[in-house]
DNA sequence: ACAAAAGTGTTTGATATACACCCATGT
DNA sequence: ACATGGGTGTATATCAAACACTTTTGT
């Protein structure tokens, strides 16, 4: 936990440099062995979760914020990311940060303000990711998407918010090349969906479709070493992966 | 024009009632006499257009704000609302109401402040509404959306967005309940949605597919009056409505 | 009677679903 | 040899697109 005076001096560096009453709060989804994983942080003290977050500079694009904020928890540059809703109730940040609530009084106290919160989601590659908490966590961690822990705040709506939005996106654009490794095989995508979907698919209109896209190369290579029939190892054809991303896939009328 | 003496007060009021660095501004869509409509406002002296827009109490929730803002535009309670995206670019307030620009010293003055700008859209019956302009208006008006004036600031931008992600909710949501009078003609129906997608529609397979949606009920009654046959007369069964615009109409996977 | 708009129906192709069969590999 | 996972193929239903015919109404 903070001392008062980290605290203090903590709120007049926030109040000159940052844009008052915004932050941006972040869900990571990671990928790894078949599950689906949300990057969290641990408090100090209190040992609550919650998203990796953080405040826009006074000067910064909300983007650039969000990708500053992530590359200081995951040591990535360029990372995918997508701005999905805006948190915007009063109540949102009543019990924001409550231990340091009464250590400053309330004029000065950054942690006491209103706060909106620009939510994104990022996807990216699990093992690219070197977790690293904030100065207010005593650790950051991934964690199980079906096995999250009640998280601070609105912490748990926001994540659940992400997932449905991502759910809707799959719909319309190619997910999967920021959560997958370089070559990965067709089981090993169809995973991806599943879990993101939570419920089964069949492995073969699966595939069907997948390539129907016609954003996967087929490797001459096959995943070798593992039990049973070797599959084959795919990546994206990053060309019409990204024009698939603007054009999206279907939408009817 | 605002005089220095009433910038002032404007500007003393602001900040003692809104957050700092948010404002909303709001897309608002009518449609009438088969074309497309867009609420947009006429600035004092320069002329210029920007779309209805304001600012959020500082313990208001944003979507309460947006409503507050548009009943002052249009005189409308519960107008159907829907977030958008969050416009957050530094220089995007540039050339925020410049004109009132050097009549404060940079400190006092509300408008050269940077603001991220929440993006709303709604959809309104055309004829419920009451167009009221604001204190830094001269008009507020419907405006033919094929014959939009070049917007202040990056309105035009938040309009194309508006719009665009319009018609991507048109493939997985019921549209219409909120932009067509209480009954309507299949015909009159099919208008909105080629206006909004800006593209001519087959009658037939128009008529079978919205049928198939299971969100109208269809009037014993006729539209006479009209020349040639008399088309009847539908209207949004509310109850699956509602249904639909939380389940979403397909998704595939 | 006829032009124009509206109601209804059919044919065809594409896409999704459900399922069956064969192949490769480690035990 | 066999269980398991993976590649490939086919029949069927469902849905979208294209198109034709009939009905009503005002002139």
């Amino acid at each position: 936990m903070l001392t008062k005076k980290e605290l203090k001096e903590y709120c007049i560096d926030a109040r000159e440099n940052y844009l008052a009453h915004i932050s941006i709060d972040c869900v990571v989804f990671g990928f790894h062995e078949g599950t689906m994983k949300v990057l969290v942080l641990q408090m100090k003290d209190e040992g609550e979760w919650y998203l990796p977050g953080g405040f826009v500079l006074k000067n910064e694009p909300i983007e650039m914020a969000a990708n500053r904020i992530l590359k200081e928890r995951t040591g990535l540059d360029e990372i995918f990311l997508q701005q999905f809703h805006v948190f915007g109730h009063p109540d949102r940040s009543k019990e924001h940060f409550d231990m340091y609530k009464d250590m400053l009084p309330e004029k000065e106290n950054w942690f006491t303000n209103r706060f909106l919160t620009i939510g994104y989601y990022a996807l990216v590659d699990f093992c690219d990711v070197n977790p690293a908490p904030d100065q207010f966590s005593t650790s950051c961690a991934w964690c199980d998407l079906n096995n999250v822990p009640p998280l601070k705040l609105d912490h748990t709506l926001i994540l659940k918010t992400a997932l449905d939005t991502l759910r809707v996106h799959l719909n319309y654009q190619p997910i999967g090349y920021n959560l997958m490794p370089g070559e990965f095989t067709m089981p090993e995508l169809q995973k991806l969906y599943e879990t993101i979907l939570d419920k089964k698919l069949d492995r073969r209109n699966f595939q069907r479709r997948m390539l129907g896209f016609g954003i996967l190369k087929r490797s001459e290579q096959l995943r070798k070493g593992g039990a049973h029939k070797a599959p084959y190892l795919y990546s994206f054809d990053l060309e019409n992966y990204r024009a698939a991303l603007i054009e999206g896939f279907k939408g009817s009328w």
